[in-house]
DNA sequence: AGTCGTTGGTCAACCGGTTTCCTTGGATGG
DNA sequence: CCATCCAAGGAAACCGGTTGACCAACGACT
């Protein structure tokens, strides 16, 4: 008979403390605007706790107050690098005394399904978006009904409002390690293009390519499958009329690592010793193939916090910013590069 | 200026429609216990669309309607699996006018976090659970604050509300693969004991070696990654005493194929000559692997479907029942299976 | 002694829907 | 010609919080 099977309201602590509905309200909310005595503020506390009280989210909502929940809509989640992101938003949100969801963005209509599901019925405080690219229909969504959002990873430009990773530094730190090892034809399978982090990653591999004197960079770009990667890795291993044949490959995502080791394979070739393979995102799979994925580990948990950081500021009014999390992309040596002609096959 | 920015609410479309609030609520909700002329729904409903309205979550589940909101609790995002249940289960839910919500379980003290933050404040009217296992803290909860719920893939036995899929049919259909090749060794890497899909397939399995006659048919188990798979591997690459070496493998996932497969080429086995893999439920990734991993496809999207159907029956009032997909396992063919000795080696 | 400022709260309106019970005007029946 | 009934829709209470306005009691000050 301890127990109260029913949902505990306001009422019912307010009731049980002895106090009114709203000295409940205002005490378990936390505010400063009233005053009352510290065994008053305890046994609120203690009442609500013995009654396992929590207020009902949409008579909160209603009442003008927020929701305490955010959204983060992801492109696509089995590209395994937005569980990390959404583990580390809900982690962060949680400790901010938010709620996120995580929702899928199909793309195209589906998005506005998504955005009137959660904001204009009212779920959710503000949105987590790392789905953006050019011409999203959401985009045009959001300047008709303006919410609290911030991008993450995928960003838009000029928003002022964009929470990114440092993707140019991926760039140079896995040609870094390439030239290191003797490589001087090393290609680079993209994104897509137009969206952001793979036309950064895109350029910064050009721009550092060039610095270190590589007698070619080529790109090749597909989307962040791995039949996306496996396609523009067999563009890349068939060099044009007159061009060297690449000795390795740096791929924008891991997927596209795993479908480029796929048609490395398919030509006949071995990982490392004829083709070196480096690819983004550090995930536990890249341990496992074989041979085991040297890659370089973005920080996507802290991209998640950042980004619920950010999108909390806003929501409390300060006004937003682009924000790039600080931790430096790091490269995680595995056993898929070694110095070119390493098998000295013929 | 022909769009609002704000939103617009049910007094909007009432006055625009020039009838009361009760009648767009009932209209829109297609009751029937009101008579309206047709012009006079015909014409709520116009207004309605051309406001762009949207009813209040919170304000509807506060009026005792329901929140038309469902959470899928998924042990694990990373296990792609649970991504194309989560999109049976979103679609579906959206043909019968619910919103899917994805929740990560993250076991422990944290699924009653979710529970509070998701039924407790009254945010959903329902649950699908893939998350369950013997002692889960969740199962308590639900017992001292019923709510309408279902358990999928992962049965709760007893419950008499499961959903799930035919695994015992997988195991008979990878085994009969393998046999017919002339497997007469088989091994099977089981997921962790106390799992309803783990412990079914593994028995199914050894139901099924016995009846073909297969000479020996080891068993280990291990979490469903990679690491977990690997681990068991190379548990059953190394025979006791006396006991006959394995020719084949069947993994109860695909995150342990992967981890099998490194644990195979770790040994300096060859795959399929020497040893055949065939892994359970097939995602794109599996066609990308050297070799291309045969699999047996679950039914995925259905069962996330399924699971839907049933929880929605029941919050409609009807009693739940177990349900099993009806699909049947499918084998995949691909390189990772050959008769044993193919590679002829020495 | 009267006034004023604090402290420690309370009151009641309001948020945006849903639902139950009424009302109204015209058609029907006796 | 009056009572009855039905179709069509309206009025208002209510759900469970939040919030700004208000108020009582008490000590301090003049």
């Amino acid at each position: 008979m301890a127990e109260q099977p029913v949902r505990a309201r306001l009422v019912d602590v307010a009731r049980e403390a002895g106090v009114s509905k709203a000295t409940v309200s205002k005490v378990l909310n936390g505010r400063q605007d009233l005053s009352v005595r510290p065994e008053t503020r305890q046994r609120v506390h203690e009442v609500a706790a013995a009654l396992g009280y929590r207020p009902h989210s949409g008579a909160r909502a209603l009442a003008g107050a927020s929701t305490h929940a955010l959204a983060l809509l992801v492109p696509a989640l089995n590209n395994p690098t937005y569980v990390t992101i959404s583990r580390g938003a809900y982690q962060r949100a949680r400790e901010l005394g938010y709620l996120s969801l995580l929702a899928e963005d199909f793309d195209g209509q589906e998005a506005d399904d998504t955005f009137n599901d959660l904001v204009k019925e009212g779920r959710v405080d503000g949105l987590l978006i790392a789905s953006a690219r050019p011409n999203h229909p959401l985009l045009e969504t959001l300047s008709r009904n303006p919410v609290p959002h911030v991008f993450l990873n995928r960003a838009v430009k000029g928003s002022g409002r964009n929470v990114t990773m440092d993707v140019a530094r991926s760039s140079v730190t896995a040609l870094d390690h390439l030239h290191g090892l003797g490589h001087r034809v090393i290609g680079h399978i993209a994104g897509p293009s137009g969206i952001t982090p793979s036309e950064d990653r895109s350029d910064a591999f050009l721009r550092h390519s060039a610095s270190l004197g590589l007698v070619a960079a080529p790109v090749a770009s597909g989307d962040f499958t791995e039949e996306g990667g496996a396609a523009a890795a067999r563009e890349l291993l068939t060099p044009a009329e007159g061009e060297p044949q690449v000795t390795a490959l740096y791929t924008s995502s891991l997927a596209q690592a795993i479908g480029a080791m796929r048609a490395i394979h398919e030509r006949g070739l071995r990982i490392p010793e004829d083709i070196s393979l480096v690819g983004n995102d550090d995930l536990p799979v890249a341990g496992y193939l074989t041979p085991p994925l040297t890659t370089v580990a973005m920080p996507l948990h802290e991209l998640g916090t950042a980004a619920v950081d950010a999108l909390v500021a806003e929501i409390r009014g300060e006004s937003p910013g682009d924000v790039v999390v600080p931790t430096e992309p790091r490269l995680v040596l595995r056993g898929s590069t070694a110095g070119p002609g390493a098998g000295g096959a013929g």
